[in-house]
DNA sequence: TATGGGGCTTCCAGTCACGGGAAGGTCAAC
DNA sequence: GTTGACCTTCCCGTGACTGGAAGCCCCATA
């Protein structure tokens, strides 16, 4: 299988994949003409982590997650922690991004949006009764 | 008025403040000895763009929303709409990290998290029932 | 046999918004 | 005069890619 087949089955762009091999994160064969020959398992693989990336965790997670998945003799306890601690950070970034929203729409449904300088956002920025 | 003082007042490390003379959001003076000399006006700027940054506009945005805020010819619906653009980017985000926030925690509570090695989120990551 | 086009390779540079740290000048106090 | 806090510039690193250049490789068509 070449990089482009893999890249479509994986639903990942050719970049990312020989990014991922730079980094350790997948080791595919090489054919003899230098291009890199990958196996059903590197698919695989890919695929992992293409849903583990698309949920959001970080390419060290993938890591840690990837080598807990090939371990037969993993603790479900380890895998469910990491979730657990990324679970936690998505919370709290959803409280920060929604107390950005609230504010924020507080202030653009004050502004008229109209031709005058008058601009409640300006002011709200300007003077800090924003935060 | 040194770094320190303007960057305890604005509440931003000095670098930062460094960082936004070198892209060009603030021109301080300069005192005989080389020393940043900032003005009122100065550390009202950064004040300015440290909230703007707290609701999580990018830089460019601030460059804009600053040229605005000393525009006294602007229209307000100038910068309602950079503001509205931001907030839908905000509420986008928002719905992207729910919809992770729902799959990973369904996983998290399906996994018994104890020291055998069945696990359901690193199934759903492996046979892609998961996104 | 030439050539054209697509695919593959590597390497380098850029993204965004800083943060860390080194090397060295300056200032006020003791 | 000597600390020690403050200031300066400069350069590198972050995360996870993305874009682009330069150059091989392979197959099909004229």
């Amino acid at each position: 299988m070449n990089i482009k087949y893999v890249a479509t089955r994986a639903g990942l762009p050719a970049k990312t994949i020989r990014y991922y091999e730079e980094i350790g994160l997948i080791t595919p064969l090489r054919q003899a003409n230098g291009y890199r020959a990958f196996r059903e398992s590197d698919l695989h693989k890919l695929a992992f982590i293409g849903r583990a990336r698309s949920l959001g965790f970080t390419i060290e997670d993938c890591r840690a997650l990837l080598a807990l998945y090939e371990d037969r003799e993993r603790a479900s306890a380890d895998v469910k922690a990491l979730a657990a601690a990324h679970l936690a950070r998505i919370e709290a970034k959803i409280a920060e991004l929604q107390a950005m929203k609230r504010t924020l729409s507080g202030l653009v449904e004050a502004c008229a949006g109209d031709g005058r300088p008058d601009c409640p956002i300006l002011q709200g920025l300007g003077q800090g009764h924003c935060c």
